[in-house]
DNA sequence: CCGCACCATTGCGTAAAATGATATATTTGC
DNA sequence: GCAAATATATCATTTTACGCAATGGTGCGG
C-alpha cells in the first residue's frame, strides 16, 4: 500500500472510470488498473465490480474508499503541520525559462509549490533557454529552468526534471530528406540540404558535434535564437532542424512537420533546474529546490 | 510513503536503535536508513535526532508516529474486516516439507497465516525435499515446498518463495580439492575424489549435469537421501557433496564443513510452494496460496 | 447479424527504483 | 586508541513500475 495507490483509488471512486481516471492521473490505463488489481489483491478482496460496460465500487470499496482518504488528508495534513513555518515562509523568487518550459510542465511545478508556500511570489521571465545557466551564473536570477550542459559550471547545480530526445525536424512539404539521406547520412548526399539552427547553446553544439562525426559540413540558411522560431521556419519548408521533443510536444504547428527517425539518434537534453550552490542555504530557495514533488 | 516505510519507522521508533530494527525488520542497514530519510524528505521534517550514540524521536517524529500507528493499524482492521469470511474458515491443511525448510522461513509463513487465519489446522510432514511435487501429484498433501524442477508436470502449480545456490562442499580437514581441481575441473583431475550425493532429486541431476559438461565420471562414495546427511558425510570426512545454500545456512555444522567457489555455478534452486491446479479452487487452499507476504 | 467503437485487462520489453553488500567517514563512550 | 553506531557513497543485482500494443468482452447502430 503507498499513497500512490491511494490517489489512484480515490479518483477512480469518484470518477468509476479507468479511463478517465488514467487521463486525470497521469498514468496509463494499464498502470491504473495493475494499481487496483495490487490493491485488492494485498486487500484480499474486490473493491470495483467491473462488468465491461460499467464501474461500480464494491460494499468493500466503500469502506475503503474512507479509510483512504483518511489517510490521504491526514498525510496532507501532516505534512502542512510541519511545514508551519515554511508557511511563513515569504518574499520573492525569481526563475527564468523558455516558453516551452513554461507551457509544459511549469504549470505543475509552480502550483503544487504555491500549495506549499502560498506566501511566496514567483517572478518568472522566459527567454533563449540557452541562456539559463549564465543568468543563474551572473546572479540575475534565483533559479533557472534549462538542459543540462556537457560541462556544469562550478559552483551552479543542478536538479533533474526530465529528458527529452534531439529531434531532426522537416517541414511536411516539400521533402528535403529522401530514404538514402535518412539511412546514410554522408558529406555528399547532405551538401545541399538548408539547415536551420540555433545560434547559440546546447541543441547547437551537439547538431554540429553530430554533423562533424558524420563529415557533413552544412548548408546553414538561417540561424534564429529561439527553438519556436526554428519550428516555424522548418514548417515553412526553409530546411532542417534540430529541437528537443518537448518543444513538439507543445508546438501548434506539430501537423506540419515531420519527424525523421535518424540513427544514431542526437544525445538527449536532460532539462532540469540550476542554482547556484552557495545561494542554496536562502530559505526560499532551499524551499523551491527541495520542493514537494 | 508506503507501509513498508511506516512499519520500519514504527519500529525505529519503538528501538531507537537502526542496527536493531533492520534486524528485526529484515532489511540490511543502509536499506532502513535511506527507508527513513526519504520520508523525513518527503515531511520536510526530521523524524528523528541521532547524535551518534542515541536515536530520539523529534517532536515531529512523535506526532508522525500516532499517524502512521493509526494508517498500519486501519490497515490491518480493514483486511481484517474484509477477511472476516474467511476468518470463519476452518478446517485442516496439510503441508509436506524439508526439515530445512521447517527451520528457515517455514516459521514466517505459517506464524503470519495463521494470524489471518486462526481456525485452519495445518498438518506438517517432512522428508525429502526431493518427493515434493510427487507427493502433491498423489493428493497425498495439499501443498507441498521444494524446489521447482526443470519441467513442471502439467496440473501442478508452483509459486516462489526464495532462491538458494547450489554450493559444493568439502570437509574442513582433509583438503579433497586443490586449487588447481576447483579452477580447472577436468576427467583427469577428478577422477579421484570421492563424492556424496543425494539418491534422486534436483541437486543430483544439476549435478549430475554438471559432471557430465565437464567430462567427469565421478567416484561416488555414497548415496544418501537428505540433504542434512549430506552435510553429516561430509564434515566427517567422507568426500565432497553438493547442497543448497540454504541447508547451510541452518546447519549445526557449517563450522565442519568449507564452501568450494566453482566456476561456473551449478543452477540455483528455486523454492517455492506445489499444489494441484484444480485444487486451488478448495477454498482453505486458495487462502493459503493467496496468503498475505 | 455483423462490424464497430469502447473499455478494462494482459503480455512483453524496457526503464527506473529499491536493495544488499561493501567501503569510508564521523562521532562518542570507554 | 579502540570499538560501536549511524551516515553516506558506490556498485551490482534484483525487483518493480511503466507504456505500448494486443486481447477479449460488450453494447450499439447499420
Amino acid at each position: 500500500m503507498d499513497s500512490h495507490s491511494l490517489r489512484l483509488f480515490l479518483s477512480l471512486a469518484d470518477n468509476l472510470h479507468f479511463g478517465r481516471t488514467s487521463r486525470e492521473q497521469h498514468v496509463s490505463p494499464s498502470a491504473l488498473s495493475r494499481s487496483i488489481k495490487q490493491l485488492e489483491d494485498e486487500l484480499g478482496a474486490a473493491l470495483f465490480v467491473r462488468d465491461n460496460r460499467s464501474v461500480r465500487l464494491t460494499r468493500e470499496g466503500q469502506q475503503f474508499r474512507e479509510y483512504a482518504s483518511e489517510v490521504i488528508n491526514g498525510w496532507q495534513a501532516i505534512r502542512q503541520t510541519f511545514m508551519q513555518d515554511q508557511l511563513n515562509l515569504h518574499g520573492e523568487l525569481s526563475l527564468y525559462c523558455s516558453v516551452t518550459a513554461s507551457y509544459s510542465f511549469l504549470y505543475d511545478i509552480l502550483s503544487s509549490f504555491r500549495q506549499d508556500y502560498p506566501r511566496i511570489e514567483m517572478k518568472l521571465h522566459t527567454g533563449d533557454p540557452a541562456k539559463a545557466v549564465e543568468r543563474v551564473q551572473q546572479g540575475l536570477e534565483d533559479l533557472a529552468i534549462g538542459a543540462l550542459p556537457d560541462s556544469l559550471p562550478s559552483g551552479v547545480e543542478f536538479q533533474s526534471i526530465t529528458r527529452s530526445e534531439l529531434r531532426f525536424i522537416g517541414p511536411q512539404a516539400p521533402q528535403l530528406l529522401n530514404e538514402e539521406q535518412l539511412r546514410n547520412p554522408t558529406s555528399e548526399s547532405w551538401k545541399d540540404v538548408p539547415m536551420i539552427l540555433s545560434e547559440e547553446g546546447l541543441a547547437r553544439t551537439r547538431t554540429d558535434r553530430w554533423l562533424k562525426s558524420h563529415n557533413i559540413k552544412p548548408r546553414i540558411y538561417a540561424q534564429v535564437s529561439g527553438n519556436e522560431a526554428i519550428v516555424s521556419m522548418v514548417s515553412l519548408g526553409f530546411g532542417i532542424g534540430v529541437v528537443p521533443q518537448i518543444v513538439l510536444d507543445n508546438s501548434p504547428l506539430t501537423a506540419r512537420i515531420r519527424i525523421y527517425d535518424i540513427q544514431p539518434p542526437l544525445t538527449a537534453y536532460d532539462i532540469g533546474l540550476f542554482a547556484l550552490e552557495k545561494r542554496l542555504k536562502d530559505p526560499l530557495i532551499a524551499a523551491f529546490w527541495n520542493r514537494q514533488r
